[in-house]
DNA sequence: CGCCTTCTTGACAACCATCAAGATGCGTGG
DNA sequence: CCACGCATCTTGATGGTTGTCAAGAAGGCG
């Protein structure tokens, strides 16, 4: 159960609980459970029997799939505020996917039952989660396109225009992907090898586009990206 | 507006607005308008305003996405009892694809801001169009996989098979899908070329797996489509 | 300080898109 | 009813993009 003024606050500002009335917020914090998983930890597996829907409270998660012969892809990356585990509110017995933590992440939890009696009695909840997917599928149907039709540079250069939108931070260099993602993880990402990453990404290092340290990347020139990705040539 | 028996029994069997009480109905019934458009005709264009949303009643229709360069993929294909224009749904300001008729089709539609009422006025509503856009995402999620990771040929096998789950009708001599489909809309589904499409089907065609006159596909073999799908040579 | 993971870079080849040209078939109009 | 024309489909040849294989370099953690 959490009940503190501050954990109101934050489910308050998430973008599932957003503008509801405060006794409607007060009963989806007395029916949350606080979590905390560690980094690489996982959350749930793919193809587990559909039981929790989590909030991120501070962290970063990462959703994939992975096909039955073991190729696998990134999802996405959920940060503070974001909901993991879509699949409880819609029914679906088991999750389509595998999520785990990048960093150490603390959590909000409900029960399958509970979220969906809880989207049950307020709508402005299940309108809110509506507002979410609608988004996400937007974003995955962009995604999906882009592999249709694009080159792998510019697919590169929408991912970390992406990236940088959902996880990016203003430095004096530049803007920094708030994360750490290795190259593995952003081939995975933009559906390529870490080997063309690598390449790419080592190419626009030199035309001073980008750095990256440990695993860390740096935009130093979002105006370059841009160009990369409308170039027509 | 919309009031007669038939009309409200085809719009509770809708995946929208199914599991709704009669007084529900009744009012999504009243708000509704009826429309028809042609084949070929363009219910909506990618970039105009959300301005209302939809439901088909019969017909066929197809979501599209175009990019700024004019490379173009099939997003879905809606048939009787689906909904188009999620966007209105989730305030999305602008539809993100076109969506336009395959065959002759009627629709129900109302404006967004109806939608929304309806919505806020029925949680079933918005928990039933959270049960639809998570499909489709995981669906889209599922595809988005399928181009990173699996071969043209595997990919094609995928999309045939879930095209005869969406809109397959079983006839004598197997699974036909029931709306017409050229090798080119056949392409930007599974996200390839009409070449590529017409090569692979020319092929299974002398092997037997299927078969196509005119537009119309039919899979005489689903066993060997699902063998294709999970070969791993 | 050493090992192991991750990253980089090179060489090569395969898959599939592109280019090209002919075949088929449907709709339309005479 | 037939013939013409246009759209679609088929099939071949070729080349480019990018994945695969390989091996060495760099960097972090125990």
């Amino acid at each position: 159960m959490v009940g503190g003024q501050t954990d109101l606050n934050i489910l308050a500002g998430t973008e599932i609980f957003r503008s509801l009335p405060t006794e409607a917020i007060d009963e989806v914090g007395r029916s949350a459970v606080r979590r905390r998983i560690a980094r690489k930890a996982v959350l749930y597996h793919q193809g587990d029997a559909t039981d929790n829907f989590y909030v991120v409270i501070v962290g970063r998660l990462r959703a994939t799939q992975t096909a039955p012969d073991g190729a696998q892809i990134a999802l996405r990356y959920l940060g503070p505020g974001e909901m993991a585990g879509y699949a409880a509110l819609s029914e679906i017995p088991a999750y389509p996917g595998t999520v785990s933590a990048v960093e150490d992440t603390h959590l909000f939890s409900w029960s399958t039952h509970t979220i969906r009696q809880l989207m049950g009695r307020h709508a402005q909840i299940a309108m809110n989660a509506v507002a979410v997917l609608g988004t996400r599928y937007q974003e995955t149907q962009t995604r999906l396109r882009e592999l249709s039709t694009e080159t792998v540079e510019r697919r590169i250069a929408h991912t970390l225009t992406r990236l940088a939108q959902q996880a990016g931070r203003r430095t004096a260099q530049g803007i920094e992907i708030c994360f750490p993602l290795s190259r593995q993880d952003f081939a995975e990402l933009a559906g390529t090898t870490l080997h063309t990453v690598s390449r790419t990404l080592s190419a626009w290092e030199k035309d001073g586009i980008v750095s990256s340290t440990h695993r860390y990347i740096v935009i130093h020139r979002p105006d370059l990206l841009e160009q990369i990705k409308e170039d027509v040539t």
